[in-house]
This record gives C-alpha cells, structure tokens and sequence, in this order.
DNA sequence: CCCAAGTGAGTGAACACTCACTCATCATTG
DNA sequence: CAATGATGAGTGAGTGTTCACTCACTTGGG
C-alpha cells in the first residue's frame, strides 16, 4: 500500500515554467513516463524497459519505489482520483445553490482535462480496471456527485428520478466530449466550452 | 484484411433459445470466448493460451481463423462498429422529424447494449484502441450522428452551435450510463430506461 | 483420396522482476 | 576536521516464465 498517494501534483505536468520533466528526482520522472506510456498504449501494452528509457533510469529502479509495475499504475490512478475527489467536494461546499454546483462541478472536470490531459485520459480509459476502491472511507468524486443530486431531487432543486442515472448522464456530457477531444474529434480547450457544457449537463439533469 | 466482417450477428450472443454458445463452429467459438476475455479483462491482459481453452479448441486453431491475436481484436472491434452503423443509418432514415431521430438514435444504443454487454463493453473500452477508420466510405456511427446534427442545426430544428460538441454530449448522455452499468453502478436494462435518456439528450442538444 | 479444419508440442523473443553491486551523502567518531 | 561506516537510491546483467505464433501432423466430410 505505499506509495498510494504521491501527496503533491503529479510531476512532470505542464505548468507555468513550460518544463515537462526530464529533470526532477528518479521517481518524479518514472511516474511522469510511465503515465504518459500508460494512457497512450494502456498499462499491459507497456513493458518496464519503456518505461525506464523514457524516465532515464534503469529499469531496476522502477522498483526501488514500487513493488510492481501494477502497484504503479494503481498509484498514478489513486492520484488523479483523489485529487479529482478534493476539488468535486469543494466545489460542491463552495457552490451556492443546486445550478451553481453543476456549473462548478463541470468546471473541474473541464480544468482537470486540461490542465493534465495526459492523466485525465489515463483516468478517463482506467475507470474500468481500477473498480471504486473507497479508501479510507472517501468515496469515488461520482459518488459524490450521486449524492449531491439526490439531496437537490430531495430539496426539490431538481426533477425526481433516480440520482444515478441522473448523475451518469450528466457526467457524460462532459466526459465524452473530453473523451472525443483526445480521439482528435475537435480542437480547442475544455474551459473554453464550459459554459455550454453547464448548461448541457444541468438539462440533461432536469430531463432525466 | 480478411476477416474483417463476421457478416451475421456475432455468434454466442444471448438468444431466445438462450444458450451462450459452447455449441457452434470453433471459429464462432472463438470470437465469443475472445469478445468475452477481452471486454473483461482488455486485449493485452489475455493470451491466447486463455482464448483457446475458453473456446475449447487448441491453440493453433485460432490461427486457422484468423491472422494473429491482434486481427481477430479489429475483427471483433470491426463486427459491433458496423452493426451499429447500420443501425443507426436505418435510424436516421425511418425518423420522422429531429426529436424522433434522437429518440430512435438512444433506442439503438439501449438496444445494442442490453442484446449483447459483452460486445458493447468491448466497443465501449476500445473506442481508443481503434482509431476510426473509415473503411468502404463507411464512416464510424458518431460521424454519422455528427452530421445528422448539422443538418438539424442548418435545418433551424436544433439551436446553434458546434455539432461535434452537441454530439459527444448527447452520445454521453447514453454511453455513460451504460458505462456505470457495467461497473455495477446500478441494475436494470438500459432499454427500460431509453425514454428519459432520449429526453436527456434531446435536451443537452439543445441546451449546448 | 483429397483438402480444409483442427491439433499441440515446440520456438525464439520479450516479459516482469531480482540481486549483487556502485557510489554519493552525511552523521558519528578518534 | 579527516577518517569511518551506515544508508539507500541507482544500476544493469541475469532469471525463470510466459508470450504469440509456427509447423508437421492427424482427421473426417464430400
């Protein structure tokens, strides 16, 4: 179980410097590759060699800081799920009223793609393989979601119907474009369609 | 290139007479025990060591059939991507008016995805996996959606804005929830459910 | 009696993972 | 303050296993 959480933002992720990591430290770099490798080709399609050739160690040094190349692809999957987990449930504490909630919930997922596309897509293909863990006692972000609806269907904010067919639709309309964006399907940024995304998902909401 | 199209349904599926296939030709064998293997568990986690004796037939037998591990994937991928193209085609052309070719659109993916889980599942994973590819000028089926959209924005029956994005919306609206069945989100047919999913979409067409 | 369908032991390659080793770092000593 | 020793990240050749695929062979329907 070490290892499950890498605590900061994962490396190597565009940020203001422009830098995408062929510096930082030995495992920065392996996590980097090997999430890159991971979401383009798929964790079996990956061998150790590649990925330690992308990092620029030695393939031995993979496993100085994870048991396994499993344990490592579970771990890059931990990071983007909780931190999608931290930003979902504070949108949803910060957001005033039911319509305010999805419009910021949508927002996360549309930064969150764009701000690491490489690990948004390895979240968006391994949603499969890694089934809801619900480590120490903090649910998957749909759980969250799922909830957050059915409180506003209780509140009447929000037509009655059931909260997760409700939630898998609204989620959908933001993550298939997300997932169509990645196939080359259209150009442009996430945020820039988060608006109209909003106003999707929240109709899709009231219609469902 | 050969083998590309099974041609009938794939074999194995559930029937009314109800059997899952142990019966039939061992190539159809074949293809079911891979469809299942691979939806289950992805292309590269099974070998085809695990193929043949799922089909019960010995290894070399699938190489009777078919190309290598990697050919019969395509075909199975191949297989579903033209079924639905065709019916998603013979959707567009028997609706009458917007709102019925999205109702009719859903229904076939409900349809899809309750008549055969394995095969959808397997679609769903491997939309990645398998760029499009556009074969005889077929194009894939979201194409074909994308461009039933256009016409329904030029037409003035759908408010403006980007079909690619309209699109990926409303198929979200369909492909997640199914998606969170398969993940044992929730129970039931999706066909049960096709009503308030057309209305869902309907609405995110409008409202992206 | 032919030929396509089916077989399964065999093959080289590639795989995940191990391990004995180097070496830079740094606190503890004489 | 130099010598010492402990530590652990980093290394890469090596290990046994499993892989996709081949091929000489058997078999049975037309």
């Amino acid at each position: 179980m070490a290892n499950a959480n890498t605590g900061d933002a994962l490396p190597g992720a565009p940020d203001p410097r422009g830098v995408t990591a062929v510096d930082g430290t030995a495992k920065a770099r392996i996590e980097r590759a090997a999430l890159v490798l991971f979401s383009q080709n798929g964790v079996d399609a990956v061998s150790t060699r590649e990925i330690a050739a992308a990092a620029q160690v030695a393939e031995g040094s993979i496993y100085r800081h994870f048991k396994s190349k499993e344990v490592l692809a579970e771990a890059l999957f931990e990071a983007i799920h909780s931190r999608l987990f931290d930003l979902v449930e504070t949108a949803l504490d910060d957001a005033d009223g039911f319509e305010d909630a999805v419009r910021r919930v949508v927002a996360v997922y549309c930064e969150a793609a764009d701000a690491d596309p490489a690990l948004f897509e390895y979240h968006l293909i391994h949603m499969f393989r890694f089934g809801r863990t619900d480590r120490e006692g903090r649910p998957d972000p749909v759980t969250l979601i799922a909830r957050a609806v059915a409180r506003a269907i209780e509140a009447g904010d929000c037509p009655s119907g059931d909260p997760e067919l409700k939630t898998a639709a609204a989620l959908g309309v933001v993550l298939q474009p997300a997932a169509h964006r990645m196939a080359g399907r259209f150009q442009g940024l996430m945020t820039a369609r988060k608006a109209e995304l909003a106003r999707a998902a929240l109709a899709a909401l009231k219609a469902a």
